[in-house]
RNA sequence: GCCCUUGUAGUAUAGCCCGGUCUAGAAUUCGGCCCUGUCACGGCUGAGACGCGGGUUCAAAUCCCGCCGAGGGCGCCA
């Protein structure tokens, strides 16, 4: 079977005008009008109208909707509304039908539920407002490599099965590593520090898991995480380095995807930098004179960031939290041990990233693990990098999904994920 | 783990509150017939559904209970 094609679709053109050309795509939409009909015709750069007459109209037997086919014809003028030009087929040859009943509109006309469309998802891609999320976050992943790249960090990739879940917080999926316990990777934290003592400035953009029964729109089981790791970076300048990811990233999409952000029907803005810089002590003055009364020390709930959001709604840092909300590898302030050298980047109540400058001192982290009742030998391993020049270094984790989300407005994490992973659906 | 909402053809929905009018309605999809410029083509026509189980009642899509599925929120989320 030749399944040859002599154009993509956005190949042709008007002023290809008596040119006989061959291409392909799925069948979008079928019009009858006895002896003539017309067809459109979709593949991955754009949608085309396909012409039947006369003689040719015993073409279309067999012919349905989303069904596959590869067309022979030549181009012509045409009195269409959306084209200018079109083919009249002198040849259509079905390569694979597609059944009835499908069991989602993949036009979009009826808007499935989101269930359904999960369910088949591969088919939801047919559905240009899908498709065109898919593309975005294609767009937004290339962007963020090159903002990254053109600042010298190196791409790595670290594993996502490891030996020891004694790192604490969420809830590791566990395994069967050949006998040994192992789990699966919840971030590439200390990977990626360790990883500066030969590269400086690392990133990876992977999926990390966390075993928790979140039942929320801005959760799952399997996430895709952009981490950075820098040495001889203070937490200010990882922060800058983020923003301007953020920055580019909506920059990008806003000039280079006109058509898909017709297709989601919704405008990207570029947010005004440099974004506000909040500290953790003035957030609780702001939430102090909502009449919400916190301590020192006490973590910020959920509504509590719904109200601070309020107050700023779009990205803003959230800097300078208590060390004792912070992980053991979180470097202090000099001029107030109290407090931590880190940051939470905000869009709303909504937190996207998180990140900080680290200790680097082996002996200063092993206190630290003792304090949070960590046991050190538990991390030898990694304690052991410490002693090999390590240098002065800072980071943080994005949560991709939550970002993507946040690019075009919508607040269901699922909808820019393709098979997400929650704890209510594993399949497909 | 807790709370709220929800389940009607392939899809997306009306009907449910206030039981009888439901032989369950319109759309789209699918099948058949007609149609030479459609463009959400049109016209005629046909097929297709009350998640499952129990209960109340003369009567249940409608009210009640259980199960199952789905959506959302809280909590969890170094």
């Amino acid at each position: 079977m030749d399944i040859s094609r002599t154009h993509l679709i956005e190949e042709l053109n008007s002023s290809m005008e008596g040119k006989d050309v061959i291409f392909g795509g799925w069948v979008v939409d079928l019009r009858k009008l006895g002896k003539m009909a017309f067809l459109t015709v979709r593949d991955v750069t754009g949608m085309c109208q396909v012409i039947v007459k006369g003689d040719s109209m015993s073409l279309l037997e067999g012919l349905n909707r989303q069904s596959v086919v590869r067309i022979l014809g030549k181009i012509q003028s045409s009195k269409a509304k959306d084209f200018d030009f079109e083919v009249s087929a002198t040849e259509i040859q079905v390569l694979a039908k597609a059944e009835y009943p499908l069991p989602i509109d993949p036009i979009g006309r009826l808007e499935s539920d989101i269930d359904n469309r999960l369910n088949s998802r591969a088919l939801d891609m047919r559905n240009q407002k899908t498709a065109s999320i898919f593309k975005l976050r294609s767009k937004v992943l290339a962007s963020i490599r090159e903002t990254l790249i053109k600042r010298k960090f190196i791409e790595i990739n670290t594993p996502k099965i490891i030996g020891s879940a004694s790192e604490g917080g969420a809830d590791l999926f566990g395994l069967d590593y050949f006998g040994q316990k192992a789990y699966l990777a919840q971030s590439p934290q200390l990977y990626k520090e360790q990883m500066t003592i030969g590269l400086e400035r690392v990133f990876e953009i992977s999926s990390f898991y966390r075993a928790e029964k979140s039942h929320t729109g801005r959760h799952l089981s399997e996430f895709t995480s952009v981490d950075i790791e820098a040495a001889m970076m203070d937490y200010t300048d990882v922060m800058d380095v983020l923003e301007s990811i953020v920055v580019d990233v909506f920059k990008n999409t806003s000039e280079n995807c006109k058509t898909e952000q017709q297709e989601i029907g919704y405008e990207i803005k570029v947010p005004i930098s440099p974004f506000e810089r909040v500290t953790y002590t003035h957030a609780l003055e702001e939430l102090s004179s909502m009449d919400i009364k916190i301590e020192f020390g006490e973590d910020l709930q959920d509504s509590h960031l719904r109200s601070l959001g309020e107050k700023h709604p779009g990205f803003f840092f959230l800097t300078d939290w208590p060390m004792k909300l912070k992980p053991f590898y979180i470097h202090e302030k000099d001029d107030d041990p109290k407090l931590s050298r880190s940051f939470d980047l905000q869009y709303g109540y909504l937190e996207l990233s998180s990140g900080g400058r680290r200790l680097h001192d082996p002996e200063q982290l092993r206190s630290r693990l003792k304090e949070q009742d960590l046991d050190p030998t538990s991390f030898e391993e990694h304690l052991k990098t410490f002693g090999w020049g390590m240098p002065p270094h800072s980071g943080w984790g994005m949560g991709l999904d939550r970002l993507m989300t946040v690019l075009i407005g919508i607040d269901n994490v699922r909808e820019v994920v393709l098979y997400p992973r929650d704890p209510d659906r594993l399949k497909p």
